[in-house]
DNA sequence: GGTAGACCTGGACGC
DNA sequence: GCGTCCAGGTCTACC
């Protein structure tokens, strides 16, 4: 089955996918020759998936093997359009920056919108994997949650849907310590899906708060495993780019910036972009910096 | 409110 | 092959 999706203007596939490192991420799998995302996704009646996103004309074509029941349809329309932010107008943040030569590239790129995962849940659980450790052990711990405590997509077992709440809120601590590696994040992950399961917390729900971005920013450090860096991502990812997610990445690059490659402070990289107020994390983001990594 | 130290894993390096 | 060091954010205890 083929649905086709229209996005917001102006709208680029590959810049949407790329624009951070989720598409690495499993359940993901990007094949770049191809520019095909696919994602195994596990649909709320528990069918488990396999779509294939493209780029399409005006927006996205999504192919899915098999038949769809209605509902099926509109829930994939549902998740992918959220996970593309296909319908986020970014018109405002191009006119604040246009007269940037550090960040008037934004428009004829189409930046703005950061990939998502279908569930604000999985989202959280990817960016406390990303703290205080390196890329190759992230892509591994959830590489390890899902081929463990994924349901597979049934023409290719190999291929798992990310775990739900309830799957891992039963997973036994020490089970998930020590076989999918998370270390001391096991708690704080097992603590989550225990109060996602139980409805104790609705992650869901921040997608489409309403509350000041102060507000959202205190009830995302409230779950354990989420500081200043992980929320500040997790704001990005909601649409709310006004908090820079301020890691050692961050200072490298505010410090070949601006301070000839010499050791810079939290402070300095909050200085290098207080003028630009609810624009700070996206101008922070999307900013063409000179350092591209050692 | 600010800060020091502990928390884990895995890669790099020296022997 | 073994031991040591280091990088990477957040939490807790303490001041």
């Amino acid at each position: 089955m083929q649905i086709s999706l229209s996005a917001q203007q102006p709208f680029i596939f590959l810049n949407a996918v790329r624009s951070h490192g989720w598409w690495q991420l499993a359940p993901f799998d990007f094949d770049e020759q191809a520019s095909l995302l696919r994602y195994v996704l596990r649909l709320s009646t528990g069918k488990v998936v396999d779509l294939n996103i493209r780029e399409a004309p005006g927006g996205i074509g999504v192919e899915v093997k098999g038949k769809l029941s209605k509902r099926e349809q509109a829930e994939i329309e549902e998740r992918v359009g959220w996970m593309f932010g296909l319908e986020r107008d970014f018109s405002s943040f191009y006119a604040a920056v246009r007269h940037e030569p550090k960040l008037s590239h934004v428009e004829s790129k189409a930046y703005g919108r950061l990939l998502r995962s279908p569930t604000f849940f999985e989202d959280v659980i990817k960016t406390i994997l990303t703290t205080n450790t390196l890329w190759g052990a992230t892509k591994r711990m959830n590489l390890n949650l899902i081929a463990q405590f994924g349901d597979p997509w049934p023409a290719d077992p190999d291929r798992k849907a990310f775990p739900t709440p309830e799957r891992l809120a039963a997973v036994p601590p020490d089970v998930l310590r020590e076989e999918t590696r998370l270390g001391y994040r096991a708690p704080y992950i097992q603590t989550l899906a225990e109060r996602v399961a139980s409805g104790d917390l609705d992650v869901e729900s921040f997608k489409t708060s309403d509350l000041p971005t102060l507000e959202l920013r205190k009830k995302l450090m409230k779950i354990k495993g989420v500081g200043s860096y992980a929320a500040a991502n997790l704001l990005m990812i909601l649409g709310r780019g006004d908090f820079i997610p301020l890691d050692t990445w961050a200072l490298k690059l505010v410090s070949h910036e601006w301070h000839d490659g010499q050791p810079v402070t939290p402070a300095d990289v909050e200085a290098a972009f207080a003028d630009w107020g609810e624009w700070k994390g996206m101008a922070y983001w999307f900013w063409d910096w000179k350092y591209q990594g050692d």
